[in-house]
DNA sequence: GTCTATAGCCGGATAGAC
DNA sequence: GTCTATCCGGCTATAGAC
């Protein structure tokens, strides 16, 4: 049994930043960056703007806030995939077709972070490094170079928006078969 | 000589036309979709908003016409590029490398333009429409089907980028190499 | 801590004069 | 064809009541 049913001041604060973190989570995955409002988000919290601006300085301090999440989160599944072991090309394009359509908000977030970051040369070396761990991690699996890494890397990223365009267009046991090609050769049997 | 000095009705309207759309481009390239206003725009091509709207209906056209330049030139080159021999693979993998940099602010530019599509059916199968054209121009110049359009497509956008984020990651070769794996398979000589 | 109300700004689009 | 003037709506952020 808890000391008190109730919340502390801190445990209340620390619940209402976390309803409103998750609140934008959902938000910026809709709308992107510059089409979330802060309105929005702070309504499906449960709470209005005022509220949300005695937690966050603003629209910008709860987008990164939220990107430091998913980045350490991402880490933690790139540890757990190579840490399976020595899997097959086959095996790892299923995973990413599965994993495909769940990271869409993410990989238009990330691009539209990109623009944000270009002009700021700290925050583009720290994006940059972000992207370096699943790079390393897909080389070790697939058992490659870095650049190995980075061609499967870019694969599945170009592969994610196509099919978010024109779903028809990218099937997803594309993504296995393109692996099979790169390990293989396209006239491969 | 030619009749008269003074441009005719057409020819007046298809040059503010002309300026509006590279002025447009560079708007664009700088600040994005949702960044450009098109005052900016009708005022860096020496108009106003008033003079904008009598050739377009809006943003959105102005971005669409773009689009539609850019992918075509884009195709023109590339077929020039195949049509210089039959060892197709190679030689489009240094045009790809070459185009690369070049194509970065269109890169960022058609993600952006894709979030702003996707809650509108109709433009979202423009932009399909606009994505199935160098698709099926690159398997006809790779010789494969539509899926290794698909596919070469992915790998160019998905390394453009990478190589945006972070240049070394990304060297020129790669763009060839990444194309000689698919053909043949990683651990051919 | 959370609310309501509003200031202040900016952008896309339109109407009508010239 | 192009201009000026304006409407309309949405946004971030703040002030002050409860």
């Amino acid at each position: 049994m808890s000391p008190s049913t109730r919340l502390t001041r801190v445990e209340a604060k620390a619940r209402t930043r976390r309803r409103l973190l998750d609140a934008a989570a959902g938000i910026f995955a809709e709308h992107g960056f510059s089409g979330a409002s802060v309105d929005e988000i702070a309504a499906r919290a449960g709470y209005t703007i005022g509220a949300l601006y005695t937690h966050f300085s603003g629209k910008e301090e709860l987008f990164l806030s939220l990107l430091e999440e998913h980045v350490s989160h991402r880490l933690r599944d790139a540890e757990r995939i190579a840490g399976d072991g020595p899997d097959s090309f086959a095996a790892f394009g299923e995973f990413l077709a599965d994993v495909a359509d769940e990271h869409v908000p993410w990989s238009l977030l990330e691009l539209e972070f990109l623009r944000y970051a270009l002009p700021r040369p700290e925050v583009l070396a720290r994006l940059a490094e972000r992207w370096r761990i699943p790079r390393t991690a897909i080389a070790r699996l697939a058992g490659g170079s870095e650049e190995v890494g980075t061609v499967i890397l870019a694969l599945f990223h170009g592969l994610v928006l196509q099919r978010r365009i024109d779903r028809a267009a990218v099937p997803s046991t594309l993504f296995a078969d393109a692996l099979d090609w790169l390990s293989k050769g396209i006239d491969a049997p």
